[in-house]
RNA sequence: GUGGGUGUAGCUCAAUUGGCAGAGCACUUGACUGUGGCUCAAGAUGUUGGGGGUUCAAGUCCCCUCACCCACCCCA
């Protein structure tokens, strides 16, 4: 019997597996110096713990979670989302605020997989917990913009909003809903259930008809309460002041339900549909939600799978494991042994090194360093052993050199090498 | 959940109105048993995604099914 992968899952190969590790690095330099420490929460949660923060209105919990109960008949979930663990994470174990942490883990919604969509991805989140001040939303909007740059991800914009506070948004709320239910006979089905469940989201509808409607709805800007008006303009001009160009979206109000004043996304046209490389925004109730103390917070995550499908990887991201530093080519049966003594001592001082052990004569040895893109090989056979003087052999230019093993370990081109080079899969 | 597309060798893809399932690349072996890449020669490879039907005959036509891709919805 042979097996495929589960729908919606990858493998990520060794070239692919090699870019992330990369891009780990880079993120985890950027973050460190910004004052972010990592986190490792468990790849599963109470199925409750998702209910209360990313919110029964919320697709993700409507539809989208892998729930099941343990032998202990626990309800469950695999983790959708990072945000509300950290959370759980800071609250749980008491951790002193602020504090900002940063976190790389595979994410599982089981959605229909599409291009840039799996229903196991990775994402890399960032969260600033216990800093209410638009600095902190400046800041981390500046730190997914420089990553992003950095990163090559071409054809990025970014787009923001301000879905208002506890203070402003329940009385725009019921204004909205208000004009919603006068205009119910006009809006999709889809838009009936929201204005129910969360009349904000009506503005993400795509359907035209509803779009109309739309044009003549109420405002939240005008609703907004002199403290969300400051903290949005404060946001605004802190990218203004920084360079960092975005579109204000008004009818962008994400799909999470924690979510209060400023929502970014980072979009990419290089997507298509699945336009969205990175969302994010502040989540100042979201503690209390879970018990906790107030405690105001501003994260953003994305996702890698999209982000590697946008960069310009070819320049930041090149790599392989394909080529080979060094290859020992043993001829005989007495040379195999010696051979792999040989590369054990090799590595000891730091050098790559494999041998090539399968059968064959010199001829065939050398087709196969070839194969394996070899950039030197070290023949030994009975004389070299006897004379314990090996052959180096360029494979690029088909010079040889005689060397003992000492000659060997001080040639400083075999030290260091990774398997960052260039190369296939 | 709704639409569209694609399934043929390890990979990329051919196959005329239904008429012997093929090519390139890759692979194996040899020419060449201590000197690779080039060249030449030979070789292996398939339930044509699966099941059923029509037919003397199905990769090709019909029905069902599965997988993948793309889009809607939504999201990273």
């Amino acid at each position: 019997m042979r097996y495929e992968r589960v729908k919606g899952t990858r493998d990520v190969l060794p070239r692919e597996a090699l870019a992330r590790r990369e891009l780990e690095k880079l993120v985890h330099d950027k973050f460190s110096r910004a004052g972010f420490f990592p986190i490792l929460p468990p790849t599963f949660e109470k199925y409750e713990l998702y209910q209360h923060s990313t919110g029964e209105a919320s697709d993700i919990v409507i539809k989208e979670m892998y729930r099941f109960a343990d032998m202990g008949g626990r309800d469950l979930a695999l983790r959708p989302e990072g945000t509300p663990s950290v959370m759980r994470a800071i609250l749980e174990n008491h951790l002193k605020i602020p504090i900002r942490l940063w976190y790389s883990m595979t994410m599982f919604r089981q959605d229909k997989p599409q291009k840039g969509r799996y229903r196991e991805h990775t994402q890399i989140g960032a969260e600033i917990v216990g800093e209410a001040e638009p600095e902190a939303d400046v800041e981390l909007i500046k730190l997914g913009y420089d990553l992003f740059t950095e990163m090559g991800i071409e054809g990025m914009y970014l787009e923001l909003n301000t879905i208002g506070c506890r203070e402003c948004r329940p009385g725009y709320t019921e204004k909205l809903t208000r004009f919603l239910t006068e205009h119910q006979k006009e809006l999709c089905e889809d838009c009936k259930l929201r204005t129910q469940r969360n009349p904000l989201r009506v503005f993400d509808c795509k359907v035209a008809s509803c779009q109309e409607v739309l044009k003549s709805a109420p405002s939240q800007r005008e609703h907004l309460c002199q403290g969300c008006k400051e903290h949005f303009d404060a946001v605004k001009k802190g990218l203004g002041r920084f360079s960092i160009p975005f579109g204000e979206n008004e009818r962008m109000v994400r799909g999470l339900d924690y979510y209060s004043r400023t929502v970014i996304e980072f979009k990419s046209t290089l997507l298509g549909a699945q336009d969205t490389l990175c969302g994010g925004g502040r989540y100042d109730y979201l503690a209390e939600e879970l018990g906790g103390p107030p405690t105001p917070a501003t994260g953003f995550a994305f996702g890698i799978e999209r982000a590697l499908l946008t960069s310009r990887g070819e320049d930041i991201f090149e790599f392989s494991g394909a080529s080979i530093p060094l290859l020992v080519l043993p001829l005989g049966d007495k040379a195999q042994a010696y051979a792999l003594e040989l590369i054990f001592k090799l590595r000891q001082a730091g050098i790559s090194v494999q041998a090539e052990f399968r059968s064959g004569g010199l001829s065939r040895k050398l087709k196969r360093a070839d194969a394996r893109n070899a950039e030197r090989v070290l023949i030994i056979g009975e004389d070299e052993i006897a004379k314990a003087r090996f052959i180096l052999r360029d494979m690029h230019t088909g010079e040889q050199k005689e060397m003992t093993f000492e000659e060997l370990l001080s040639l400083h081109e075999l030290k260091g090498h990774s398997l960052l080079t260039n190369g296939e899969d």
